[in-house]
DNA sequence: AAGAACCAACCGTCCGGTCGGTAGGCTATC
DNA sequence: GATAGCCTACCGACCGGACGGTTGGTTCTT
């Protein structure tokens, strides 16, 4: 009565609508962990495989290639990673400074906590040989926050809200701090000084009430 | 009359003293700048002896493994690199001011252009299977160039040349960029905005002067 | 003579990728 | 409503080649 001797695992309760291309998915979030715990080279096709349950040659019907499958990982998560941002440039709601406040928040929470903000490292790792995901990855990754960024301290400087600065140094004490902490935080998670050094709510307060500082006109 | 048909290649001019453990130096400056480029996984222990014109057997007379000639590539550079940095703070014929900047310049310096200090996506790649790696570098570089920095801002600070600030948030501030500026140019150097988004000197300039301007008093 | 430096050839293992083939569901024709 | 054809998803077995590492032996220097 199962409908189903090819896949050989669990899920029992499933529609064949849904499970249309679910395996792609699943595949993608598995393949991400897996890439982003071994790095890319350290990822065997086989292991994964294994991880999914399933053999190695079904996963070439799913994606030609290794390469392919790394680059979906990485343009499938961006795209959701940014929407949220995008809604607290939107808000008109809030004051200009707790606007950046809050956009600052969510880029913290993009970089650490989600997988396509956990990337770097791998994209550098892979750039190289597959140079288009790098393109990928700036074009709809980085440059979009720059842009949102880019756009609330536009609108905090036209209505003086903002001291203006040199806007490319002000981009990357934005942006760098935030960066540095994940990648250091990935690096040294075996480190015992990790969390005094590198603690997320510590650094994102002291960082933000800094930027602020710069930005507030008057003393 | 050549004096050895087993190294087969060039160096035509050294004494035998030079020669004593030249050898060495000479693999770990390859096998960096291969890291580097290919990554740990990607680069292969044949590549590396072909890239010094010998066998790969030989490689494993002067190291045990792998593992152990890529911690030595890590290990060897640091030292050199932090000295410096340790000048500029022991420089007492510096205002604060013209300390920090300095420091920051030196910072930059190192961050991009030291092969040790581009390492960073490398040590994040190796990190999980070579804990030791991760331990070192940050125990020999990243805290050794924190604590420098510390000691030029107590002093600012002492003298009343700097205003206190969170540290936390102000070392981050100070390395966070420049590190994200590094991984961003190896990340992004096939792109063709690569000079106008990610450059060196503008931004170490707009970058050091919302530092001072956070630490010079009054306003 | 001794030891450092080097070599060609080889080992077992794993890699990314391909092969021919099968199970089950959908559709269309009779 | 049987049956033929097709399609998606999957499988076990296999390929050539590259990997990290080892062996046994040769040269060069001192």
């Amino acid at each position: 009565m199962q409908k189903s001797g090819a896949r050989p695992v669990s899920e029992p309760e499933n529609d064949a609508g849904a499970e249309r291309s679910s395996r792609r998915a699943e595949i993608l979030t598995l393949a991400t962990a897996l890439f982003l715990e071994k790095g890319y080279a350290g990822t065997s096709m086989s292991a994964l495989a294994r991880a999914c349950g399933i053999q190695k040659a079904s996963l070439y019907h799913h994606f030609p290639s290794k390469e392919a499958l790394f680059v979906a990982c990485v343009t499938d998560g961006y795209d959701v990673a940014v929407r949220k941002l995008q809604q607290i440039l939107d808000d008109g709601g809030l004051d200009h400074e707790e606007r950046l406040r809050r956009a600052l928040t969510e880029i913290y929470r993009i970089t650490i906590d989600s997988p396509v903000g956990r990337m770097s490292p791998l994209i550098a790792e892979v750039s190289r040989q597959i140079p288009e995901v790098a393109q990928a990855f700036h074009d709809g990754f980085i440059q979009q926050q720059h842009d949102i960024v880019n756009a609330i301290l536009d609108a905090g400087e036209q209505a003086g809200a903002f001291v203006q600065h040199d806007r490319l140094g002000m981009v990357h004490l934005i942006f760098g701090p935030v960066v540095t902490l994940s990648i250091s935080r990935q690096m040294f998670s075996e480190l015992e000084s990790l969390e005094a050094r590198f603690p997320v709510g510590p650094v994102r307060e002291g960082h933000c009430d800094l930027i602020l500082q710069l930005l507030r006109p008057k003393g």
